[in-house]
DNA sequence: CAACAATGAGAGCACCGCTCTTGTTTTTTC
DNA sequence: GAAAAAACAAGAGCGGTGCTCTCATTGTTG
């Protein structure tokens, strides 16, 4: 499947690498909204028509590019929970939280790209979901850990409403069906809430606010962390 | 002041209104990075250069667009606090979450303006934190009058790092002194993430995951309320 | 009334996304 | 190995964009 064939097949992957990567430094300096496919055509020798057998649109390589950050986050997040193997939980999900902060202030048009507004009449294809639940899957990989070791309290906050217990027993069913049901809605609003902050760092809604920016978001996902039931106490037993 | 002098000065107030609510409807079908000033113009009947006479650069434009909408959600709290004088300081958080939200809904297109990715390039000048900041604002009176009520508990969660209790400490110094730090620490961090909460129904990233939204969201700023100190059974004391 | 500043109209510049046609090169097929 | 098919690059061109410039007109003010 991913024998590479011929020379004309190898050139294919290599120029619509060099694409990408080029609109990546575009994005970088410019912006999404300023991202130019003659510009990107320009830098690489190329005529824009020439693009056009790479990338159908503009918006066909946006696509492209956000499907590359999703992944690319999901990886890093996934890392960190890999690296920090045998930790306690509230320990690996603080370290999971940084590594997609991390990811994003070193990346923030990408980051912009796949969490700030969407372009407009534009609708997520079904290709982005994957990566896209990357990170979400790695938290909640986080707290079935914590729950299989018996370390994961109760949330706190008041009863369930009926529909979103609903919701929250139909992802039960998908992500993890010993998870309890508030556990599971706690971690939803967690994970939304997580992106809040980062995007209000990110997007500059945190200056002349926030000066302590790495303390804080250790701070507010620790607190995210006793949220979903992760107390900072809690150790995975030795075996 | 803004007292009218002639015909010709009317006419101004006039004409920037109309631009500005052509553009906002441009916005709404189209979204801020198809917002095009030409368009708005031949909408308006004039040509398109007669319209940098009101605005000198499409950037002006939204910028102008984006203290509107600032302004505009800001007086939607403050309409929502004042609507739910005397009930718990409970109910009057979660009032003014969802009169945001109300907000936001009806006009997503605005909301991305103000919460969405920035326009690259672009720095919010000064005149947009006056406006955007009505809404912690609003946030704040709520928690400092269950303070004066004497029903606010301490947050939960670890003691705050030195770094990030001298940033509340200055923060408290000018939305409330006699608040504690911990609780206005709690209040930036619920201010960040009650917009992840928006930012994430509105930019499609609940969809498929959450269905019943608005329950959701009541449940997710009902927890928020706890994190800085609320607690829903806390009432005001009869005077 | 005259001088002035504000406004509108039009042409034009450089750029954009995208399409179409034309000629070339590689791959596939017989 | 030659012919047919597919993939590709290049160029011209269409209708659109933000923005600037010039020039005539119109309301304001001394």
């Amino acid at each position: 499947m991913s024998v590479i064939r011929g020379a004309r097949e190898r050139a294919r992957i290599e120029v619509t690498a060099a694409i990408k990567e080029e609109a990546r430094r575009q994005l970088a300096a410019e912006g999404a909204s300023r991202l130019s496919l003659r510009a990107v055509a320009r830098e690489l020798g190329m005529v824009s028509s020439a693009l056009y057998r790479y990338f159908p649109s503009r918006d066909e390589l946006l696509t492209a590019l956000i499907i590359d950050a999703y992944d690319a986050m999901g990886a890093e997040a996934e890392a960190a929970l890999a690296r920090t193997a045998g930790d306690a939980p509230h320990a690996r999900w603080v370290a999971v939280c940084r590594s997609v902060r991390d990811w994003a202030l070193a990346r923030p048009h990408e980051y912009a790209l796949i969490y700030g507004s969407p372009v407009p009449g534009y609708i997520a294809p079904m290709d982005t979901v994957g990566p896209a639940s990357r990170v979400p899957l790695t938290l909640v990989a986080v707290v079935r850990e914590a729950h299989a070791a018996g370390t994961l309290g109760p949330p706190p906050g008041s009863p369930l409403a009926a529909p979103v217990r609903a919701d929250a027993a139909r992802l039960a069913a998908e992500l993890g069906p010993e998870l309890p049901i508030p556990v599971v809605a706690a971690l939803v609003g967690s994970w939304a809430q997580l992106f809040g902050l980062l995007s209000f760092e990110l997007f500059g809604q945190f200056n002349r606010v926030v000066e302590a920016r790495g303390a804080f978001f250790d701070q507010a996902v620790g607190a995210l962390a006793g949220q979903v039931g992760l107390s900072p106490a809690a150790v995975l037993p030795a075996e």
